[in-house]
DNA sequence: CTGAAAGCGCTTACAG
DNA sequence: CTGAAAGCGCTTACAG
């Protein structure tokens, strides 16, 4: 099936014209006589013809390619977000180039250095760029836009999930719902969305009196989440509703109440954030924040697509405006059946989308 | 932030040899003295060169990339197969180019064409392999491996699911619990995997002295699961059974079923196809028949790549071999509770996997 | 073990 | 409007 490769001078030869000739027609260039570009372009795809990726990319310096490091692509959260990209990818014209790397801090830096040459900006999230250096030393020279990634010292645009907002939402919807006494699980210490939404939390815990919060330590992960949904239970004075600080650990705890005996929301309130599919499949359904993540990738690389269109002006960027070029997403809040009030049981229906090819 | 590019000449003043040796030096070439080669490595690093990839893959003639091109982003079945190819992908040491074009056959075929000179090899899915022309004309001369892609003439290596063997094992399945009386719910007639479905339906009904099926329309979505639900209903004679072609359409039908009072699996028995997440969370959890999108397209890149280094030989390759390159992979029965039996509802339990970054 | 040179397949000033 | 030539940044025979 490997036919042999036709390149730029074959297509000049065939047609009895020059090879720069041959370029100009092809991409369009207006200095080219009309009879000429056709006859070309005929020739071309007679011959089956298309340009070599790698020299094209050398000649012209640009890639039509933007490159994406992620630490992962398990779990929702990442292909949400290479659908995000992925959608305005498409509608701007450009390919991804997808790294994929084993998560530790050396084959990050690897990762991030191989895409020298091969794409015309970066769309990065990094568990390391709180390291001082790690960026500076291992970004290629390429505009870069950091999503859902703490910076030491904020140097490059960056595109973030509001969490410390949202938690703060949160914690006053279950206020306003009358619970006064709230236990937050929260996620390991290292992720910086967990210490965001804790210290969102503790706000908003202590701006309201009377209002009275207690902390459990969770990772993310449903077991986690069962475990302080147990720990809950077994110490004394029960709390009127539980915050886990994602949806997993709220599956988690809501399984430790069932297996108790403890109603939801009769008995306790409960809520989570992320809303995962499942949030609306559990019994109860489950009142969380909604974190758009297709919409944070999406927006991560409209930014980057314009910078690398109106070229480096970020050299002559002013610290200030560094810093405002951090955006962020608020979560919005989704009631549903688990904290009680007005909140509706949607696990009768079911989603629309159609997951076939 | 966008520092001067350096290149290879850059090293290679500053180490004071030639750019010959700087690379056969960085890129481990044995003829090179090794205090020569410790002392470029260091100039290159504190330099922070990294070669340009485009640079690299038109001298070198490798990209150590693969492209990936599918019709969508969008649903389950293609971020499990981007997650099974990464998961490749990372193990030996190749990037992805994802392209995202939106569907169309010229836009797919732009798509495949823009792959020349980027990348070594190309995993596709494509629903137009079938006609006559279509890969000829716009794949690359590059080594290519189909997946979940219906050629008209076999020409190139294909992994697929074995949805006809799934069918079959479904119905055979339900015959095995009693059920002599089987409805289907098929999938759209232009889908390779629901033609091939409701192929695998008719045969083992009809290998079956004294079983019985019926055929109802459906589209994959759960919209048309819940219209064939009601029609099933509204028939004469209600089947012992219903199997759904995917399940999304189960679900719908579930829902039906649950609106009229029909008791699963006590009045009826219902089974799908996929074993979405969402299978083992409905009431009653779903049976039905796993599908392993990752494997798949692990097993596609693997096979990809091992074509890739062993070079060009399938110019050679006899038609029995093509044929014999398409594999099948085959998906596996998952017995819940929606078909009575000894099916067990694992509903109160909630899944193991940490969704977060 | 090392360097000078050719070449990978394009694009793009520069002349005309 | 068109062509000859330089150049993009590497790798790799070829000599030595």
């Amino acid at each position: 099936m490997d036919r042999q490769p036709v390149t730029i001078r074959d297509v000049a030869r065939e047609a009895g014209v020059s090879v720069a000739t041959v370029s100009r027609a092809l991409n369009g260039h207006a200095n080219v006589a009309e009879g000429v570009r056709r006859h070309v372009q005929e020739v071309a795809q007679r011959l089956r013809y298309s340009p070599h990726g790698a020299a094209r990319s050398l000649s012209s310096r640009s890639t039509q390619t933007i490159g994406v490091v992620l630490p992962d692509l398990h779990g929702e959260f990442f292909s949400e977000l290479i659908r995000g990209i992925g959608a305005v990818a498409r509608a701007r014209r450009r390919h991804m180039l997808l790294s994929s790397y084993h998560g530790d801090r050396e084959q990050q830096a690897a990762a991030l250095r191989a895409m020298r040459g091969r794409v015309d900006g970066l769309l990065v999230m990094s568990p390391f760029a709180d390291q001082p250096g790690f960026l500076e030393e291992n970004l290629p020279p390429l505009p870069t836009v950091l999503v859902n990634t703490h910076q030491a010292e904020p140097a490059w645009p960056a595109f973030e999930i509001d969490n410390h907002a949202g938690a703060v939402s949160m914690v006053e919807h279950l206020l306003g719902l009358g619970h006064r006494n709230i236990a937050l699980i929260a996620g390991p210490e290292h992720n910086y969305d967990a210490r965001e939404r804790l210290r969102g939390f503790r706000e908003a815990i202590a701006a309201h009196p009377g209002a009275e919060g207690r902390e459990y330590p969770g990772d993310f992960d449903e077991a986690s989440g069962h475990r302080a949904g147990q720990a809950i239970l077994a110490a004394g004075e029960r709390p009127q509703a539980v915050f886990a600080a994602n949806d997993m650990m709220a599956l988690g705890c809501l399984y430790a109440f069932a297996q108790a005996g403890v109603r939801v929301p009769q008995d306790i309130a409960l809520a989570g954030f992320d809303d995962i599919p499942l949030a609306r499949f559990v019994h109860p359904s489950l009142t969380t924040m909604r974190v758009s993540i297709a919409q944070l990738g999406g927006r991560a690389l409209e930014r980057l697509l314009d910078q690398i269109e109106t070229g480096p002006d970020s050299a002559t960027q002013a610290d200030a405006e560094i810093e405002a070029d951090r955006q962020v997403l608020a979560p919005e809040l989704v009631v549903r059946a688990s904290c009680g009030g007005h909140g509706d049981d949607a696990s009768a229906s079911v989603p629309r989308e159609n997951t076939q090819a």
